[in-house]
DNA sequence: CAGCAATGTAGACAGGTGTATACCTCATGT
DNA sequence: ACATGAGGTATACACCTGTCTACATTGCTG
């Protein structure tokens, strides 16, 4: 009987995305769901915070490759802005969003209980894991960051301001992710408004540098 | 001696802001750090359920009003819009934002245990709390959307996009919150931050709506 | 084949936990 | 003046937990 380490970890997502927080959970507990011996945990973790940690930085790892795709593939569909007029541009834009939004949250479906045991841990008790959670939505923020850069030529100035909206928009998608998972009768209105928040935070940025370049 | 149910719910606040997630305490632990006999918390409580939940109510109705006002006495300044031209509007309404980002930032400070304690549970793994929690905020983004209608008489017509924002800004001030309470040399850095991302979310809903009014 | 490292198991220990039962104290209302 | 009930305490029980030591199985490698 092989793949104790595996059998571990997906006990503890089990129990972790059902029941309690991860960091809350007891190794014995793991232990009985994975079908082993509680000593068997010693085999293949220091303590439990280790255990914890390669958890999440496992997790974590597939997470973001994947979920940078359900923003890139849309994003990639958009022509360079400036060369259309810019009613069309926003409208395409805006369909890009919608787009990235529903790909999103059906990544959010697809990975259901590492979203759920991760996003627990953000604002959780284990100051360890909430800095790994934290580096990772960051991680994430700035993947995204940098995708709209590169691949949406926008006609933004203040370089600052777009990782500012990758955060917000990061963050705010663990919101609207965790409703999303967790009252599926109100799915479409949840898409509808993650993408009404990313467009008016667009909308914001181009109207706010308007106007200071109106006052200089 | 009296107040024991206080002394409680005073322990508890303490234990749960400076070590674990409330729902994970155990009731031996809080009467200990009381100072009380364990049996004591079944002269006030039924379970813990029942004892967290009170504690969440309490907790939640306290902070409800008095942060209400961090946004409500800045607003109030404001002139009604429409009087003088946009120009000066915009930036009164940028100063009262400014004014009400550190009220309620100062604020997260005064309730430093009471705002960690309850943010963690908006996440966490207790449903009942989840629930209880949820519906705080909910609480305290639509007394903002209510005085944004009222007292700030803002040119939005949609009237469904104020309580998304309050909403918005609401969840957002709850990882710009803990990150103002735990690093506290990022304080100017976190309100302009805010501040940035709030009138972000203003000048789009303006921009959006002129947009839609062109198109029709 | 022998040896070895990795993986899993068994049993035991000290300590913590929730909760039930019984007892004490003291202010309050009649 | 005294019964009553609320708040607080002491003891005990069964259970669960993390961790230690010792033993068994497996598969690879010389």
């Amino acid at each position: 009987m092989g793949g104790g380490r595996d059998r571990l970890i997906q006990a503890a997502l089990i129990l972790a995305s059902t029941t309690r927080s991860l960091a809350s959970l007891g190794l014995r507990e793991i232990a009985r769901v994975a079908g082993l011996n509680p000593n068997t945990f010693y085999r293949h973790f220091e303590n439990f915070d280790d255990f914890a940690l390669t958890m999440i930085h496992q997790l974590g790892a597939g997470l973001r490759t994947s979920v940078r795709d359900c923003w890139r593939v849309p994003m990639r569909e958009i022509p360079q802005s400036q060369t259309a007029d810019l009613g069309t541009t926003v409208k395409r834009a805006q369909q890009a969003v919608r787009a990235s939004v529903e790909l999103t949250l059906d990544h959010f479906s697809a990975n259901k209980n590492a979203y759920i045991t991760g996003i627990r841990e953000i604002h959780g008790s284990s100051p360890l894991l909430r800095k790994a959670t934290q580096e990772l939505v960051n991680s994430i923020a700035s993947d995204l960051a940098s995708d709209l850069t590169f691949d949406l030529t926008l006609p933004i100035t203040d370089k600052k301001v777009i990782p500012e909206i990758a955060l917000t928009v990061t963050r705010q998608m663990t919101f609207i992710g965790l409703e999303y998972l967790e009252e599926p009768e109100r799915r479409e209105e949840l898409k509808e408004q993650a993408e009404r928040f990313i467009l008016l935070l667009g909308w914001g940025a181009l109207a706010m540098q308007k106007d200071d370049e109106g006052k200089i």
